[in-house]
DNA sequence: GCTATTTATTTAACACGTTAAATAGATTGA
DNA sequence: TCAATCTATTTAACGTGTTAAATAAATAGC
């Protein structure tokens, strides 16, 4: 009924085929200066703007208090805009930054050469089935 | 080519698919104030002592840097013991003690309980699959 | 209209992730 | 043998994860 060793435990196991995953695109990111995160918030950004921050950060599965630091950052480095609502002064409305649209199109080349990649070497249906099976998942957990 | 939305990429699907699971065993672990990560390096020696530093990184999957702050507070706190090996005075030598095989036992029952919730969620058979697929991909991503 | 409650965000505190550099013990080779 | 190199671990610095508490604006109820 538990996992017979640590090897074989659902939450090593995901912990290591993102790593395995994210090792590909982690250099990429380094070179322009932006962690994983920032990355994530400015993606999120670049499909839909403007959006709140509880939008954001459930989009990028970032918890609020990681946000407030990572906006901070990609504000102050204009890949980001932040304001306020106007129907409410608590929401904060961030929206992405022309230069934040210029690193999206800039990585694009990059990131499609390193996702081919990887579908190349664990093939384009197991990566559709596996995205399948982890929401699945995911839902069950959440759900009830 | 790309993930065309942010919600249907591998690297978000891992860690949600992962956040899912784990948020059910956090707040046993949190009742008995141990971390996820400390948590993670008591099994594996709870499996296998004693193991140098690195052999428990590896199968943990914590860095080194991690590892080091993480025996401090286990040794502290009298799960682990911490020594040398005599014929490399680099190397640490680290193993369960009594009182981390006691929580192991102790958290057993719970952990079975968890357990058997997610597979009823999920299922058996899933599982299984997905943690092949999963072995599938990191060794794809790793090798070569 | 005012207090109590809810909601959105921020701050605080502490642990881990990540990279690079430092330390220290082993190993190699002239 | 001893300087150069390699290897295991630690330290440092900075960003994020996580929980709890604080702040501040909106809403509900009276």
């Amino acid at each position: 009924m538990l996992p017979h060793n640590t090897r074989r435990s659902l939450p090593m196991s995901l912990l290591r085929a993102r790593e395995a995953v994210m090792s590909k695109f982690r250099p990429m990111l380094a070179r322009h200066d932006v962690t994983e995160q920032q990355w994530r918030v400015i993606r999120v950004l670049g499909e839909s703007s403007p959006l709140d921050a509880t939008e954001v950060a459930e989009r990028a599965s970032i918890l609020a208090p990681s946000l407030t630091r990572i906006i901070k950052a990609l504000e102050d480095r204009g890949f980001i805009t932040r304001g306020k609502f106007e129907d409410d002064g608590r929401r904060v409305q961030l929206a992405i930054a022309p230069a934040g649209m210029a690193l999206i199109e800039e990585l694009s080349p990059e990131r499609r050469a390193i996702y081919a990649e990887l579908e190349a070497r664990y093939g384009h249906a197991e990566i559709e089935k596996l995205l399948d099976m982890l929401e699945a998942l995911i839902k069950s957990q959440n759900d009830g």
